[in-house]
DNA sequence: CGTTGACTTGACCGTCTTCAAGTTTAGTGG
DNA sequence: CCACTAAACTTGAAGACGGTCAAGTCAACG
């Protein structure tokens, strides 16, 4: 019964999703579960490290992350690196390659990822026949671009000090509202401070003795290769910033 | 008759909309045409520095951008700003707050402008109704997406001197294809120096002396309130930067 | 002709970068 | 378990880039 074997090789038929289960995401129908079952097309797993998209191909496929997590980020022609957005449980990858026909990014895994493939051609059916999806898929690319102004926002007018502070405090928001982290332990990210640099448009150099800092107001604090945060409402207040409240999200 | 004189006080009806005969835009078919004319409610035409949206309101409109442009920007409780990104003729805005339920950003118009006015209420019977209409929607929150991107890269890893010939470039290229300025003569933006540091994330003394260098190798001229492009690939050269061609895009 | 907003300029100072070492940690094979 | 290696993290010193302060000038407008 080949179907029915290639059907076992998924960890996660879509019933058994594991985004299903966790509070911040919405529910389907019965029609948009099996829509979105079909839709479907299989499972990527891919290493910690790495190239999950790579900036000027076009790949066939589109992603939802259904575990672990990687980064965004574009280079300049000389090497300089800039990590633009993190990815998490939930998010929809590789929409831009799907709409404007290439990648004008690329995505690398921090962790061990596990992606939900589907395939762009027929990203068209999804919006004839279910409207709402087609609406949700607007939502997640309308909420990338509210993080995108945020961050644009930190990296122009915040000092290392506040940025520093914004971006950690919101890596662990995120990562508690998708379930990447447990929502009630003390939050902590397997991370470098490479990319902590790369992200905030800092030196390595420079991050490094920003942690320093904030580690010694007691904020977070850098250990076995991750960030621990000590103090997330004193990280947000740093920052000048506030969490929106986590309401139920759409996800594909 | 009401519905006559009403209908009279609109400078643009969709079937002579101005976008439309520009080369850069999409057509609609006919069933198109008729249900975005159906869906348009009015037109908002706004005095240069006006403000357009404001952050954390709710308004129940959605624009397009028919003439004039303005910029997105974001403001920290201190008063620093930073400009997001800019908005020209055939631009989406607003849509954030449709999805989002509110505003996190605001815009303020550069030029006297004029806007398509739409109900963000009809957005999921355009949703419904039209399909390829609402795959645009999402090409058009793509592209914006795509552009704070390289916005990010911008700020994040270019020196002053790459970042402005990149924002020049830049604005000069869209301006170009919206319509905003003519695509032959040499470009010219009216824009002031504060809203290019703001947008850079740089002071204004800077900007200043930035601009002066930029002057000086001959790639751009400053003159009466305003920026002259001289030399458009030239700038493009500096900043490490391609244009992508200008095939035809969607747009409501 | 005075006021206002935009642009200029110079001097000084601080943040952040670069360079050039370190040290510590985690992983690997003996 | 230990030695070896590579990657990540740390630290200090010197200097560049960009910020801040403080005066300007200039053009447009009433």
């Amino acid at each position: 019964m080949p179907s029915e074997s290639a059907r076992s090789t998924r960890k996660y038929p879509c019933e058994r999703c594991p985004l299903h289960r966790r509070k911040s995401f919405r529910d389907f129908s019965d029609g948009e579960l099996a829509f979105v079952s079909a839709f479907k097309r299989g499972e990527l797993s891919v290493d910690k490290g790495a190239t999950v998209l790579s900036e000027g191909t076009k790949t066939p496929h589109l992603y939802t992350v259904l575990e672990g997590w990687g980064f965004r980020y574009k280079l300049l022609p000389d090497g300089r690196r800039q990590i633009v957005n993190y990815v998490m449980p939930g998010d929809l990858v590789g929409l831009q390659g799907t709409l404007l026909d290439e990648m004008h990014h690329s995505v690398e895994a921090l962790s061990p990822m596990l992606l939900c493939v589907f395939e762009r051609d027929r990203l068209m059916t999804l919006y004839r026949e279910h409207p709402e999806l087609a609406y949700d898929v607007t939502w997640l690319a309308s909420r990338e671009e509210c993080v995108l102004d945020d961050n644009l926002l930190s990296v122009g007018r915040r000092s290392a000090v506040e940025r520093l502070a914004y971006l950690v405090a919101f890596l662990a928001g995120r990562a508690k509202a998708s379930g990447l982290i447990p929502e009630k332990a003390r939050p902590a990210m397997a991370i470098t401070q490479q990319h902590v640099a790369d992200t905030l448009g800092l030196s390595l150099v420079h991050t490094n003795k920003t942690v320093r800092k904030l580690a010694e107001r007691k904020l977070l604090r850098w250990r076995g290769g991750g960030c621990e945060v000590l103090d997330e409402e004193g990280l947000a207040a740093l920052a000048g910033w506030e969490k929106d409240e986590a309401r139920p999200r759409p996800f594909l």
